[in-house]
RNA sequence: CGGAGCGUAGCGCAGUUUGGUAGCGCACAGCGUUCGGGACGCUGGGGUCGUGGGUUCGAAUCCCACCGCUCCGACCA
């Protein structure tokens, strides 16, 4: 992709008002817009990264044997009022009438449209178990969005679903989910924790939350360095009658740290197969209530906590699993004819590679295609100028750690495919 | 929902105290000079000063109401 044919509209100020870390970069380095609060427009650069993450989401997915499928965000509140969260969601969902007076959501989350094609569907043992799984807008009109992209309003999901016979067969699939997420999370170059925590508004016994440690995120999380005891400090407080300083399985001092959420897993049981009567027949011919769990990933979450454990103070640092480009390609000046040459021609090899490399063909000036080009944070920065021709040299830098290597450039590109 | 701050060109801001021609920097367009860490000169375009009402000869500025955005808290996957 050419610089001058794509829109990166980027920053040389912070936006006002801006204070997360991510929320600042993230429109500074063109790849999203706020339209209101908790909205956001995801601009062609940001899209790349999205779809990269949701690619990885998929691959682990499909790999434990989970069923892609997409669920309507319109959804009736009958449904709701089966399982009486058309009442407990409150104003925390968006709610409104169609044109014949009829009460619907934009869905928060799909619990009741998984037990409602459960229902309908699964009639047998043989039918179970199920995994599936969407990547879908969810609405929640939250009481105080926050950072951009971490309490939005209007934000994609993954979300996925289990239906099994029995408790046996559930912590399978639980468990298969558990090493989806690590899986993914790593993948996506993110360190982070699983804590158990509460369930809230989903329902059934204590759940699982995947947690980035950082400054700027909402929860807190208590760690035991003794025992090795992680929660989230809700639980801790509960557990140990309202003092959070001690671990309630070691009695050690706890440490307590800011964390982003990025996934979390859920232990339905019974709770939506019985409001909602989804009952399969066991081998005796008995009817018996779905086993269920869900699971949720904030895929822009996931955006936004790289962006704030992997920045600079320059910019952004991508890892290559979900960088835009692999390559950006800098001529520092275009108008220089040997260096316009020599980058057209490195970009028609790299393409021809079939890699993802951007090339900077603006005519700006070569401290404007540094700033940016670090801004942006492609792994690989290739950067031709009039000093390293008069060496016979173009350089490759890698942004993170700012490694800089000098290549002939008769062999550039042979060279730097090895060397990337 | 409680507290705080903010709203003036695409972006960042000054001007508001003390009412009197709408300003600056960046960005944008044209021309020229530049080209290894956000270059320079000249020229140019771009504004319902958040919205509505009020006071006044005259309101970005004073008064009232409303709306929006950000942050802290409450709440919450």
């Amino acid at each position: 992709m050419r610089w001058t044919k794509t829109y990166i509209p980027t920053f040389k100020e912070n936006p006002k008002g801006c204070e997360v870390k991510s929320h600042i970069l993230s429109i500074r380095a063109g790849l999203m817009s706020p339209l209101f609060s908790g909205v956001n427009i995801y601009l062609p650069l940001g899209w790349k990264i999205l779809l990269k993450i949701v690619s990885i989401i998929r691959e682990e997915m499909e790999r434990i044997g989970a069923q892609e499928l997409l669920l309507p965000s319109l959804s009736p509140s009958s449904l709701w009022e089966e399982t009486g969260r058309w009442k407990e969601y409150g104003k925390d969902m968006f709610k409104f009438k169609d044109r014949k007076g009829g009460d619907m959501c934009l869905a928060p989350t799909h619990e009741e449209i998984i037990t409602e094609i459960a229902r309908n569907g699964i009639k047998s043992y043989r039918d179970l178990p199920q995994i599936w799984f969407q990547i879908q807008t969810k609405f929640r009109d939250e009481p105080r969005p926050r950072g951009g992209m971490l309490r939005a309003r209007e934000f994609i999901m993954k979300d996925s679903y289990s239906l099994d016979t029995d408790e046996k067969s559930f912590e399978k699939s639980y468990s298969l989910h558990r090493t989806a997420y690590q899986n993914i999370f790593k993948r996506c170059s993110l360190d982070f924790v699983i804590v158990t925590a509460s369930s809230g508004l989903m329902g059934g016994s204590l759940s699982e939350e995947f947690m980035v440690f950082s400054k700027t995120g909402e929860d807190a999380i208590v760690i035991c360095e003794n025992c090795g005891y992680k929660a989230n400090r809700d639980i801790a407080v509960s557990n140990t009658n309202d003092s959070a300083d001690r671990c309630p399985k070691c009695g050690e001092k706890l440490k307590i740290k800011n964390a982003i959420e990025i996934g979390h897993i859920f232990r339905l049981g019974e709770k939506y197969s019985r409001a909602m009567g989804a009952f399969f027949l066991n081998t005796n011919g008995d009817r018996e209530p779905i086993i269920m769990g869900s699971y949720g990933i904030g895929v822009e979450r996931i955006m936004a906590c790289v962006i704030e454990t992997k920045s600079d103070n320059n910019g952004i640092i991508w890892p290559p699993s979900i960088a835009p480009y692999k390559f950006l390609i800098i001529p520092l000046n275009v108008r220089n004819t040997e260096t316009r040459k020599l980058s057209e021609k490195i970009y028609k090899e790299i393409l021809a590679q079939k890699y993802e490399v951007l090339i900077d063909d603006r005519d700006e000036t070569p401290g404007t295609k540094f700033k940016d080009a670090d801004l942006i944070g492609i792994p690989f920065q290739i950067v031709i100028g009039e000093k390293g021709l008069d060496k016979g040299v173009v350089e490759l830098v890698k942004r993170d750690g700012k490694k800089k290597w000098e290549i002939d450039k008769e062999r550039a590109v042979s060279e730097i495919l090895q060397i990337s």
